[in-house]
RNA sequence: GGGAGUUUAGCUCAGCUGGUUCAGAGCAUCUGCCUUACAAGCAGAGGGUCACUGGUUCGAACCCAGUAACUCCCACCA
C-alpha cells in the first residue's frame, strides 16, 4: 500500500462515527417506506434549489411533458437519464439545476377538454371563446400537474420552485413578442396552405396526426371530351365527386400520347366547363392514363401544379364535407354520398370507361377516425432558410454535440431541405395570432388592438376599438416550447437577469429522436436568434421504448406497463435500474419487466452487504492487519473503476457505467472482497473483526454507495443513514462524488491471476462433485514464479483448502490445471476418476497445440514480422514460448497418469 | 420514392486506431449447493460460420464493394 492510499483509506476512519447496531434488520430490502421518506425529506432541506453562485452551472431544462399527459415508459427513460446527470453534477460539486415543467400541447389538450365537455353535454361550438378558454383552464388546474406528481416518484430532483409552463403569463408574452418581432424583420408571412382538414371536428389537424390507413376502393376511367372536334381522353381518380372542382388535366411534357393536346381544351363532366391539357413535370407517365385531372382546391400535388400553371382554385366542399355551392351539383350532399351520386350520373352519361379495384393508403384524422380532406387555407408561415443557418453550422462544427452522432446526418438533411413553417393552428388552446383585420381584410401584426389601430392610422385607415378583428387561430405548440431554454429563466423579457446569465447555455438536453426537428432543430433557432448563442451544448437522443414485440409502446395499443405499478412493484430504484440497463444512447429499447426485476434483486443484494457488515463486532484489541493485502487491492479497484466510470460518463455512455458499477458492487466487493475479510466462524460464534478492516470497509461501502446513487437514489440515501449518525444535511445526495485515489496496475494484475487459480480450484471440486465443506489440499510447482505467501490465507478461505504445500515435482493422482503459467495440482486421492481426466488434458493439449501452431505459422511468415509492429511481433513470441510450456507441462502430466493407470 | 441506421450467444448489447488467448458482458439456460448477509442467493459450466458473397491486407467482427432482412425519418401517385 502506498501512502497516499494510506491516508485516505486509514486515517479517515479514526473520524468515523461507529456503526449502529440493529437486532433486527429485514432479509429482503422493503422500499416501500424508504423512498417517499426520503423524496420529502430532500424537499425540506432543499437539496433540489438552486441559485446563481460562484460555483460551476450545471443545467438541464425538462422535455416538458404535455399536461395532458401521464407517465409512460418514454418520460421514465429520458428523466431518469436526466435524474442521473444531476445528481451526479451535483456530487461533482457543480450547482446543479434541473428546470421542470409542462407544455400546453394545443392540441391534444383542446381535443381533451372538448371530449370532456361533450360528456357533460357540452359542444364546442355553443361556446364562446371565453367561456372554452375558462373551462380548459379550470381542466389543466385540475389535471396538469398529475405527470409531475409521477415524476416524484420516480426520484427526479427537479427545481420545482421553477416549474415553468408554456401558458405562463410571462412565457405567453414572450410567445407574442417573438412572433411580432419576427413579423417585424420579414420573417413571417401569410399564404395559402393545403391543411389535413378534419370534416367531423370542423379543425384542420397536423401531420403528426394523420393516421394512413390501407383503403380498397375503385380507381374510375372517365371520358374527358375534347371541345372541338370527336374524341377523348382519359382520366383515372379515386374520387370523382371532386370532378366539379377540376381546372385542368395535366399530362407529362414527354408523354407522346398526348403532345398534339398542350393548350387545347376538354370537357370537365358534371360541370361542362371547357378547361386546358397542360404539361407538368409531376406527372407520373405511368400511372392510370398518364392523365391527372387537375383540383387544385382538394389536392396537395394538384394545388403545387394549379400554382405552377396559374390556374384557378375552385372549392366544392364545405367545412363539413358537403359539396358546396361552387359544386353546381349534389349541392348539401355529403363527399361520399356525392361519390356515389357522381358515379352514377357519369354512367348514365355513358362516360366511363371502366373501372378497377384499387387499395392506396388514405389519412384519417387521429381523433374522430374521419377520412382527412386536404382542404386549402390561410395559414401563417416562417421563412426558415435564412434563420436556421446558424443552427445548421453549430451543429456541423461541433458547437452542438448531437449524441450519438449519427443523427448528425439526419438534422444535416433536414436542415438542407427545410421547409415553412406553418405557425397557425385552428384552435383556441393557445398563443392568439397577435394579428388584427380591418373589415376590408386588411391586417396588421400588433399586441393589442391599440396598436394595431395606430398602425392602420399609418396607412391612412382610422378605426375605433372594436372595429378590428384578431385573429381566431394560435400557434403551433413549437411555437411557444422553441423559447424553453430562454423562458423559463425569463431570459426573453430581461435578457441580462441573473439566472438566464448563469444558466443559459444550458448543459444537456435529454430527447427523444423523433422530435429532433420539431423541437430541438428550432430550440437551437430560436437560441442564436434571441441570445446569439447556443440553448445547449450537448443533445443526448433516447431510444424509443418498445415491448418486447419490438412495437413502440403507445397507450392505443395497451402495450405499456403504467410505470407507477411497476415502481410499487420493483421500487423506483429498481425500475431505475431496469430502464438503464437496456438502453444505450440513440437505440430503442426494448423493455421487458425482468429488467426491473434485475433492478430489484440488485437493491436486495446491497441491502444484504449492509446486513453483513452491521453485524459485525469489532475487536479494538486486534491489531492484525492479515486483510490487508485485500484491503489493498479492493482500494485499488475501487479507484480504477471510478475513473473508468468517470470516462464512460464523459462519453454518455450511461447503461455501461451503470453495468460497470453494478459488477463493481456485486462481484468486486460482495463475491470477492466481502469473502475475502468476512470473520470466520469458530464453535458456532462469529469472530469479531479487526478495526483497521472494519473501518476501511464501511469506507468502501460508502464510497460505493456514492457511485451508486445517481442511479438508485433511495436505497443508498437509506443506507447512508443506517451506517452511522449523519447530521441533518449530511445526506449522500449532496455529498462529494468520489475521486480515484490510487493506482497499483501491477496489483490488480497479481489479483486477476490469485482469482483466476481460485475459480480454477473451484471448478476441480464442482466438476468432481466434492462438497464445498470437504477441504482440500494444493500443491503448486516450483521454481517459478511462486504465490506470493501473502495470497496463501485468501486462496485457503476461498477454495476452502486445509494446506498449500510448495513441490519441484509432479504430484500422482492429482487433478491439475495451469493459471498464469504457475502449475496447480490438486490431491484426489480416491476421488479420482483416471480416464476422465486423461480426456480433460488431451483436450486441453489439442487446443493449446492448434494454438501453437497458428502462433508459429504466424511467426513463419516473413511478411508478417517484416510489417507487423515490433510489439505485436514480440507479442507473438511471447504467446509461442507460453504455448509451448504448457503443451510440455500437459504433457509430463498425461504421461504420469498413464503411469497411474498401469501401476 | 429520397435519406439515415441496424444485423455479434436464446434475449439485450459492448467490442475504440485492423494485431494482447479476441470473439466479450449482463440476463436467461444447465449442474451442484437451503454453506450463519442475501434462493431476490452461492459455486461452477455450456452456448457464437461476428447476416451473406466477394475484395483489400502478412493479418478482418472491424476497411471497401455488392446482396438480403429489419428499423427510423422525410415525402407520398391521381
Amino acid at each position: 500500500m502506498n501512502s497516499t492510499l494510506r491516508s485516505a483509506y486509514t486515517i479517515q476512519y479514526l473520524s468515523s462515527r461507529p456503526i449502529r447496531y440493529y437486532m433486527e434488520v429485514p432479509k429482503t430490502y422493503d422500499p416501500s417506506q424508504v423512498e417517499d421518506k426520503w423524496y420529502k425529506y430532500w424537499m425540506e432541506h432543499n437539496f433540489f434549489k438552486s441559485v446563481p453562485d460562484e460555483r460551476e452551472p450545471y443545467t438541464i431544462v425538462i422535455p416538458p411533458p404535455n399536461v395532458t399527459g401521464v407517465l409512460h415508459m418514454g418520460h421514465m427513460l429520458n428523466n431518469t437519464i436526466q435524474d442521473i446527470l444531476i445528481r451526479r453534477a451535483r456530487m461533482l460539486g457543480k450547482n446543479a439545476c434541473w428546470v421542470p415543467g409542462t407544455d400546453h400541447a394545443s392540441i391534444a389538450t383542446e381535443a381533451k377538454v372538448v371530449h370532456m365537455l361533450r360528456e357533460r353535454g357540452i359542444k364546442k361550438s355553443d361556446l364562446s371563446r371565453e367561456n372554452f378558454l375558462k373551462y380548459a383552464w379550470e381542466w389543466k388546474e385540475k389535471y396538469g400537474g398529475i405527470i409531475l406528481d409521477q415524476l416524484k416518484k420516480l426520484g427526479a430532483s427537479c427545481d420545482w420552485s421553477r416549474t415553468s409552463f408554456t401558458m405562463d403569463k410571462g412565457y405567453y408574452n414572450d410567445v407574442i413578442n417573438v412572433f411580432i418581432d419576427l413579423y417585424n424583420k420579414g420573417y413571417i408571412y401569410r399564404g395559402l396552405r393545403m391543411v389535413n382538414w378534419d370534416p367531423v371536428a370542423k379543425t384542420a389537424v397536423s401531420d403528426e396526426e394523420v393516421i394512413f390507413k390501407q383503403i380498397n376502393s375503385k380507381l374510375v376511367y372517365v371520358k374527358y371530351k375534347y371541345e372541338e372536334g370527336d374524341g377523348y381522353l382519359t382520366v383515372a381518380t379515386v374520387r370523382p365527386e371532386t370532378i366539379m372542382g377540376d381546372v385542368a388535366v395535366a399530362v407529362h411534357p414527354d408523354d407522346e400520347r398526348y403532345k398534339h393536346l398542350h393548350g387545347k381544351n376538354v370537357i370537365v363532366p358534371l360541370v361542362n366547363r371547357a378547361v386546358p391539357v397542360i404539361p407538368d413535370e409531376a406527372i407520373d407517365k405511368e400511372f392510370g392514363t398518364g392523365c391527372l385531372k387537375v383540383t387544385p382546391a382538394h389536392d396537395t400535388v394538384d394545388y403545387e401544379i394549379g400554382v405552377r400553371n396559374n390556374l384557378p382554385v375552385i372549392d366544392t366542399l364545405n367545412e363539413d364535407g358537403t359539396i358546396s355551392e361552387a359544386g353546381q351539383v349534389f349541392i348539401g350532399m355529403d363527399r361520399f354520398a356525392a361519390r356515389k351520386a357522381a358515379l352514377k350520373k357519369l354512367e348514365e352519361d355513358g362516360l366511363i370507361e371502366k373501372m378497377e379495384d384499387y387499395s392506396h393508403q388514405v389519412g384519417h384524422s387521429e381523433r374522430t377516425d374521419a377520412v382527412i380532406e386536404p382542404r386549402l387555407s390561410m395559414q401563417w408561415f416562417l421563412k426558415m432558410k435564412d434563420i436556421s443557418k446558424p443552427a445548421l453550422d453549430a451543429v456541423m462544427n461541433g458547437e452542438v454535440n448531437i449524441i450519438p452522432n449519427k443523427f448528425i446526418n439526419t438534422y444535416k438533411h433536414w436542415m438542407d431541405n427545410v421547409r415553412d413553417w406553418c405557425l397557425s393552428r385552428q384552435l383556441w388552446w393557445g398563443q392568439r395570432i397577435p394579428a388584427w383585420y380591418a373589415p376590408n381584410g386588411e391586417c396588421v401584426v400588433a399586441k393589442t388592438e391599440e396598436e394595431a389601430i395606430s398602425k392602420f392610422e399609418i396607412q391612412n385607415s382610422k378605426f375605433n376599438i372594436g372595429d378590428l378583428k384578431q385573429d381566431d387561430d394560435v400557434l403551433d405548440t413549437w411555437a411557444s416550447s422553441w423559447l424553453w431554454p430562454i423562458s423559463v429563466f425569463d431570459g426573453m423579457e430581461n435578457p441580462d437577469n441573473a439566472d438566464i446569465k448563469y444558466y443559459y447555455p444550458t448543459n444537456d438536453l435529454i430527447t427523444a429522436p423523433e422530435i429532433l426537428f420539431f423541437w430541438v432543430a428550432r430550440m437551437i433557432i430560436a437560441g442564436y436568434e434571441y441570445r446569439g448563442e447556443k440553448p445547449f451544448t450537448n443533445v443526448y437522443l433516447t431510444g424509443i421504448v418498445r415491448d418486447k414485440l419490438g412495437r413502440k409502446m403507445s397507450k392505443s395499443l395497451g402495450n405499456s406497463p403504467n410505470p407507477l405499478e411497476l415502481i410499487t412493484k420493483y421500487s423506483a430504484d429498481g425500475v431505475r435500474v431496469g430502464m438503464l440497463l437496456c438502453s444505450p444512447a440513440g437505440n430503442d429499447l426494448p423493455f421487458d419487466e425482468a429488467h426491473c426485476e434485475q433492478g430489484r434483486n440488485f437493491a436486495n443484494k446491497i441491502w444484504n452487504a449492509f446486513r453483513l457488515i452491521k453485524g459485525w463486532t469489532t475487536d479494538d484489541s486486534e491489531t492484525s492487519q492479515k486483510n490487508q493485502i485485500a484491503i489493498d487491492w479492493f482500494a485499488a479497484k475501487l479507484s480504477a473503476e471510478i475513473e473508468n466510470i468517470n470516462d464512460l460518463y464523459s462519453k454518455y455512455r450511461i447503461s455501461e457505467a451503470l453495468m460497470a458499477s453494478y459488477k463493481l458492487m456485486w462481484d468486486d466487493f460482495c463475491a470477492w472482497y466481502l469473502e475475502m475479510i468476512k470473520p470466520e466462524f469458530i464453535d458456532g460464534k462469529p469472530q469479531p473483526i479487526d478495526n483497521y478492516t472494519y473501518y476501511s470497509t464501511i469506507e468502501f461501502l460508502e464510497e460505493l454507495l456514492k457511485v451508486l446513487h445517481p442511479f438508485m437514489p433511495f436505497i443508498t440515501e437509506e443506507l447512508w443513514h443506517l451506517i452511522g449518525e449523519r447530521d441533518d444535511k449530511d445526506c449522500i445526495m449532496v455529498s462529494e462524488w468520489p475521486a480515484a485515489i490510487t493506482q497499483d496496475k501491477e496489483l490488480l494484475t497479481r489479483f486477476d491471476a490469485l482469482m483466476d487459480s481460485i475459480v480454477q480450484v473451484r471448478a476441480v471440486r464442482n466438476e468432481r462433485n466434492i462438497s464445498p465443506k470437504d477441504a482440500l489440499e494444493l500443491y503448486i510447482r516450483i521454481p517459478e514464479n511462486p504465490v506470493s505467501k501473502s495470497f496463501e490465507p485468501l486462496m485457503m478461505k476461498l477454495c476452502n483448502l486445509s494446506a498449500i504445500h510448495y513441490t519441484n515435482e509432479k504430484v500422482e493422482n492429482a487433478a491439475s490445471f495451469i493459471s498464469s503459467n504457475i502449475e496447480f495440482f490438486v490431491p484426489l486421492a480416491g476421488r479420482i476418476n483416471v480416464e476422465a481426466e486423461k480426456e480433460k488434458l488431451q483436450k486441453d493439449l489439442e487446443y493449446n497445440e492448434g494454438f501453437l501452431k497458428s502462433v508459429q505459422s504466424k511467426l513463419a511468415n516473413e511478411r508478417f514480422v517484416a510489417n507487423a509492429k515490433p510489439e505485436v511481433v514480440d507479442s507473438e513470441r511471447k504467446k509461442l514460448a507460453d504455448a509451448e510450456a504448457k503443451i510440455k507441462a500437459i504433457e509430463e502430466q498425461l504421461t504420469s497418469l498413464r503411469k497411474s493407470l498401469t501401476s
